[in-house]
DNA sequence: AGCTCAAAGCTACTGTTGTTAGCCATGGCC
DNA sequence: GGCCATGGCTAACAACAGTAGCTTTGAGCT
């Protein structure tokens, strides 16, 4: 019986492929054992058990993530910029769904996790597109996340097969792009204070108490 | 052993509960059981099996979500009614993010399955928003669709613990609401054609296989 | 060449979970 | 008071994640 010559990248690449293919919630390890020419106990010779794959996969899909914007984005600005990301996000994400799933809900240890550092280079792309809007400083992070919020949605959403009535999906996405560069062109000057109204406190019950500020400085 | 006295409808609230508490990937059926005081086997009189559950716990979720963005609706319009309808989707999802994960990726069986009928209400909903919007007719369904991902998008990553940096969600969320308002609001005259692009094409690699092309016509 | 030994594979096993089969008690209804 | 559909139960199976412990490989060293 020869070796099967399997290293955790190589588990980690399959896994990421198989997860592709079947979806992220029926990666089994039997299956990718299977797929790798092993038997199930061998795989925690490479990783320590399922979470762990998972976040490694989770790590591989930002990293690739992070490289397909960031390369689609060199030498565009403005709303060339911006529709040249979006594209290149949905696009990942609807071949590589699986993949793209197992980052749903991961959360980095620490700064050092490939995860947080992959995931970072993920919002330094889209940061670049921001930079052909003209922005007050304190409005980025709103911004990087309306971006990431927007995408991520109609993506996740289309990926699901969410849009199930007649328009034309990629008709919609570039309608989408079109309405975030309007939103951010028309951005400049204004105030991001919040603004004091009766019902913002009604509206927030503030139920979960899971405050996620101050947690590991990603950006 | 007196009788649990349960039915369907109370085995489907207990499981939407539960899925709040531990999360919807950790639901599980023995759980559940032991939750509303019975042996597991016996949950299969009242559900066919965890699909099943889990369809059902979809489109009460739906529902939910439907009733809580209607009646933030009522009697506003413009941006009233697009903020109002935004933080009454996004608190619902952020109280209920166990019911909630479980409307993704399901998809309906038929037009009478209620799914459908609840998915539907919940578009009736925000498309009530965009009556306050100037739009042309055949804009109104790339607008539904880019209202959905943006708060969508926007929640579900704030369920999912994806904002970890410091800038204040809350303002964040107002943040968006403001975009996507200004971006409606300047829409009214523009033509949705989709420009032609070199990049489309190129952009997408193809590496996986299983295409998601030819789902929708592409060109 | 031959030895060494960590790494990588294997079989056998455990515990958990979803699900089915088949049996028995309950309790509304005539 | 008896009928019987309903809803509960125990016992079992299959699929899965994961562990223990053994064997084999093969690269590096002498």
């Amino acid at each position: 019986m020869p070796r099967a010559g399997l290293d955790p990248a190589a588990v980690v690449a399959a896994g990421a492929a198989l997860a592709d293919e079947v979806g992220f919630a029926a990666l089994s390890m039997g299956q990718l054992a299977e797929r790798v020419g092993v038997r199930t106990p061998s795989l925690y010779k490479h990783v320590v058990n399922q979470e762990d794959l998972n976040r490694r996969i989770a790590a591989l899909a930002l990293a690739e993530a992070a490289d397909a914007v960031g390369a689609a984005t060199q030498g565009r600005a403005g709303r060339d910029a911006l529709a040249a990301a979006a594209r290149a996000f949905r696009d990942f994400v609807l071949t590589h769904p699986g993949r793209y799933a197992a980052t749903i809900g991961v959360e980095p240890t620490g700064p050092d996790d490939p995860i947080a550092v992959s995931g970072s280079r993920l919002l330094v792309a889209f940061t670049a597109v921001l930079r052909g809007y003209d922005l007050a400083p304190h409005d980025l992070d709103h911004a990087l996340r309306a971006l990431r919020s927007s995408f991520h949605g109609f993506a996740t959403l289309q990926s699901a097969h969410g849009f199930q009535w007649s328009a034309d999906v990629d008709d919609s996405f570039e309608w989408l792009i079109d309405l975030v560069d309007r939103g951010l062109r028309t951005t400049a000057s204004r105030q991001t204070g919040r603004r004091p109204g009766p019902d913002r406190a009604a509206a927030a019950p503030g139920a979960g108490g899971h405050g996620a500020r101050a947690r590991t400085p990603l950006a």
